[in-house]
RNA sequence: GGGGGAGUAGCCCAAUGGCAGAGGCAGAGGACUUAAAAUCCUCCCAGUACGGGUUCGAGUCCCGUCUCCCCUACCA
């Protein structure tokens, strides 16, 4: 073994190993003294502003306590590949990492074990950093943002205020979902089929008291402003289907009893089919509408009350997942149907109420066009009502008075403005987005800086305001219980001095208790990064100015929705109030791919952890100390499947350098694909030659085979990084590589330094240690792309192959710059045995191929 | 039901409409070695899920079908 760290330049040249343990310290820590990857942005000392900016963001992990797996880094090593090689393109390049550190598990932990949040986060922090650190990646540690930090929350609390004042944040009674585990209220989307995402505790609806933003406000815009979004398109889609913008109408239907005298009360449906409203057979009111008691006739009552009991007791979803045929009761009242005169028998239609009718969308009534809409055909055939016709096969309009004959997009405005000119109803757009629900019921959270009046009786008024910016933070107090208190309020009450504030007038105020959700500290972390420990504002305007937007963010495809959302939405409030520049934060985003793993069962459908199975013949395994058969599947990576790979353990055995490199090499970085145990040696191979190659006495001549080889490679290698096919790049790397070996002289200086660019984005150890003997001068990191000569891509004669009617027939050498005429002379030569009919056609495509059409 | 994506060699994956193969894994043989490991060399392996169409030429473009993965689901 050579001794790590000391090559010994004074012994004689033998063949040395690739001890990546020692070259892998020693660069990280070289980085680490020379600060290699600090980056300097506008008003710091030695900023270049004249480089072109280059923001490069992962989406910040929370660090749990068990630590990185291996599917964080696949996002984390494109990244930084990217950020390095654009370093070598001159850019100025922001790359940071931080930490989203509030939220749930480490709450839980404390109330389980009695140690403070802070405590296990601050431990669990240290855990992730060392994890990352040791996979050499170019982040500015100095950048480290953590959203627990009270420096940091500060700004949180500030953007709040801002959302306050620009009345966007507001306070409703709102049936929220109550998780009694959790001791918490949670989002809609926090909660999956009636169970809590986070532990999967059971939850129900409740009204309370809640902070909520009005992100509905910004629907249009976040969903129009999609479109100049360099997205995938799935992600895009999950965002329109979120926001579910509906254009159609509200109508306005009187009610009347069976004898058609009128009730008095009048009930607003939203449709997106007005123009079908002379096929309205019948009206549809959620099983909770406000209306239902008034409208419901006595003999109906008692069903009419057990239906809606019935309801109450089904989540929406389960009212959506578990019904699969329609039911619902007869009020025994009517409404009128306002596209029918007076005396029409037609425009009596009955009202029922049915739970696949939403309180929560739209107006929480319908009316139903049997002919039109499948789940009103449905309610209609199973309670014998009636449907009209009023669609011809192909769409068009009948048995629709001045609508007959018109199409969808014509009848739609006709029947609009005769709503609107008869005062019947108006033109609505609906959304599906609802207001974002901002508040919990938590410790470990942002706290509102937001006072409550109290009266002499210690009251509250009802009155509120903002702590002002300049009293920021409001610092989360020290608790010894975490738990929510008997009252129900959340766990802030109980520290019953920081909720009590009393200002210079002797005014006494009450201290929100209610905590923000886990998202908010994530909705800006991008812009602090900029200018991260600025104490005078969350960001210098100029520095943003320079940074934004973020052009290249990366992350799992389980963002898509909430967080992506939610930071837009933030944004274009900050945007509005002149804080930011861009419209939009994220310019460009990739999902990267999941890395799954193998997991392993056996006969008796046991999960058998990953580490105690060996494959006995392709495709076979078994378990190692029984010697039972066992069958694989691809999993997600998960503790309970038994199947986690830890980076730790990887590192050990082949290096931080052939871990990137594999996460790199597995397949397109948006692809999923298991992590294959017997793929790593051939990466760590790959890195064993080069260290071989370099190994090799240097020479001052090279072989022309080897100058071409580096020329394409150089070329690939670009064109590729700026595609992000990171796997096709390191392939052209081996192709290198292979070259050089059959080669069997070393190289020349200047082909050495070459590479060592090239290996740099993706082993960047190895090449350090590289470039130092190969004489580098100046720090890799910083040294210009190489740039490769066309001279040197070209043979200097090419072998094509020649077609006839499109089959291959032969294959011509002609030179690499020869013209038309020259090379289909030559294929004519080639091939000249097939050519005895009339040729009909000649396709030649310089240096590709040639193809003669012949009768 | 709706939306997004994918099907290429034993496996992972490449291929501006132009010879289906860049690279890796696995497999076979050989060289080196006292031997093994490592290393090096050589070799083996398909017509691109299926059916049509456009084209001189289709893995690639268009239409239809099948399978798989992800998201979403009574939103009126």
């Amino acid at each position: 073994m050579t001794p790590p760290g000391d090559p010994g330049p004074e012994q004689p040249r033998t063949m040395s190993t690739y001890d990546f343990t020692a070259i892998e310290a020693r660069w990280q820590a070289f980085w680490m003294e020379q600060q290699s990857f600090r980056c300097l942005g506008p008003g710091e000392e030695g900023f270049d502003p004249s480089k072109p900016k280059y923001y490069v963001l992962d989406m910040f992990p929370y660090p749990s306590g068990a630590g990185l797996h291996v599917g964080h880094p696949k996002g984390y090593t494109a990244t930084d590949i990217t950020a390095r090689y654009k370093r070598h393109r001159g850019f100025n390049v922001l790359h940071p990492m931080g930490w989203d550190a509030f939220g749930l598990p480490a709450e839980q932990y404390a109330i389980q074990t009695g140690t403070h949040p802070a405590k296990t986060t601050a431990k669990n922090v240290d855990q992730f950093r060392r994890q990352l650190q040791a996979l050499g990646f170019s982040y500015d540690w100095a950048r480290e943002v953590n959203t627990t930090d009270p420096n940091y929350y500060r700004w949180t609390q500030w953007i709040f205020n801002r959302l306050f004042e620009r009345g966007l944040a507001y306070q409703a009674e709102v049936p929220v979902w109550w998780c009694e585990a959790l001791g918490t209220v949670l989002a809609n989307e926090e909660v999956i089929d009636g169970m809590s995402e986070r532990g999967s505790h059971p939850c129900v609806r409740k009204p309370l008291r809640q902070w909520m933003l009005r992100i509905t406000e910004y629907a249009d815009r976040l969903l129009d402003d999609l479109e100049g979004l360099d997205w995938p398109e799935s992600v895009k889609a999950m965002q329109r289907e979120w926001i579910g913008r509906s254009v159609g109408a509200e109508i306005s239907f009187a009610t009347a009893s069976v004898s058609g005298e009128a009730l008095g009360s009048d009930f607003t449906v939203f449709t997106t089919r007005p123009d079908t409203l002379f096929g309205a057979s019948f009206c549809v009111l959620s099983p909770e509408h406000p209306l239902v008691a008034e409208l419901t006739t006595p003999e109906h009552v008692d069903a009419v009350a057990a239906y809606q009991e019935q309801a109450a007791r089904k989540s929406e979803l389960e009212r959506a997942e578990l019904q699969k045929e329609k039911t619902g009761v007869f009020t025994g009242s009517y409404a009128l149907n306002p596209a029918f005169a007076e005396g029409d028998p037609r425009r009596l239609i009955p009202v029922w109420i049915a739970d696949y009718v939403l309180m929560s969308y739209g107006t929480g009534a319908i009316m139903c066009v049997p002919d039109g809409d499948e789940r009103d055909r449905e309610f209609a055939e199973a309670y014998g009502l009636s449907v009209p016709q009023v669609l011809e096969e192909d769409g068009t309009l009948c048995n629709s008075d001045f609508l007959n004959g018109l199409s969808q997009e014509q009848a739609v405005p006709k029947m609009v403005s005769f709503l609107e000119e008869q005062k019947l109803g108006t033109g609505k757009v609906n959304y599906r987005l609802r207001d974002w629900l901002f508040s919990r019921q938590r410790y470990w959270g942002e706290p509102f800086p937001v006072l409550h009046e109290l009266n002499a009786a210690g009251e509250d008024t009802g009155e509120r305001k903002t702590v002002a910016d300049g009293d920021l933070p409001v610092t989360l107090p020290e608790l010894e219980d975490f738990t929510p208190t008997a009252s129900g309020d959340p766990p802030l009450a109980r520290a019953e001095d920081w909720v009590k504030v009393v200002d210079a007038d002797g005014k006494v105020w009450r201290r929100e208790t209610n905590s923000m959700p886990q998202w908010a500290g994530s909705c800006w972390y991008y812009l602090r990064f900029m200018d991260p420990h600025n104490d005078q504002a969350a960001w210098d305007p100029e520095i943003e100015k320079y940074w934004m937007p973020v052009d290249l963010y990366v992350g799992g495809a389980e963002h898509a929705v909430l967080h992506l959302l939610y930071a837009r939405f933030w944004h274009k409030v900050l945007f509005d109030a002149g804080l930011v520049s861009t419209p939009e934060p994220f310019q460009s985003l990739v999902n990267q791919g999941m890395v799954q793993s193998y997991a392993f069962k056996d006969e008796r459908g046991a999960l058998v952890p990953i580490d105690e199975v060996e494959e006995t013949q392709e495709g076979e395994y078994q378990r190692q100390a029984t010697g039972d058969k066992v069958e694989r599947l691809v999993a997600k990576m998960s503790k309970s499947l038994k199947n986690v790979i830890n980076p730790d353990d990887v590192i050990q055995e082949y290096g931080a350098d052939t871990m990137r490199l594999y996460e790199a090499f597995m397949g397109p970085v948006t692809a999923s694909a298991p992590w294959n145990p017997r793929d790593l040696p051939g990466v760590h191979r790959f890195l064993q030659r080069v260290w071989r190659l370099f190994d090799r006495e240097a020479v001052t001549e090279a072989p022309e085979e080897v100058t071409r080889a580096l020329h394409r490679a150089i070329k690939k290698v670009g064109e590729d990084l700026e595609q992000m096919n990171y796997n096709t790049a390191i392939a052209a790397m081996m192709e290198f590589v292979n070259a050089c070996t059959k080669s069997e002289v070393g190289l020349t200086t200047a082909h050495a330094q070459a590479f060592c660019i090239l290996l740099e984005p993706f082993a960047p150890h190895l090449a350090e240690e590289l470039w130092a003997q190969s004489q580098g001068v100046g720090a890799l990191a910083d040294t210009p792309w190489p740039a490769y000569d066309e001279a040197w891509l070209k043979a200097s004669t090419v072998e094509i192959p020649v077609q006839v009617n499109g089959k291959l027939r032969g294959k011509a050498q002609v030179a690499a710059d020869a013209d038309r005429d020259t090379i289909e002379g030559a294929a004519r030569d080639a091939v000249a045995e097939h050519l005895e009919g009339t040729i009909r056609k000649v396709v030649v495509v310089p240096g590709r191929l040639v193809n003669f059409v012949v009768a």
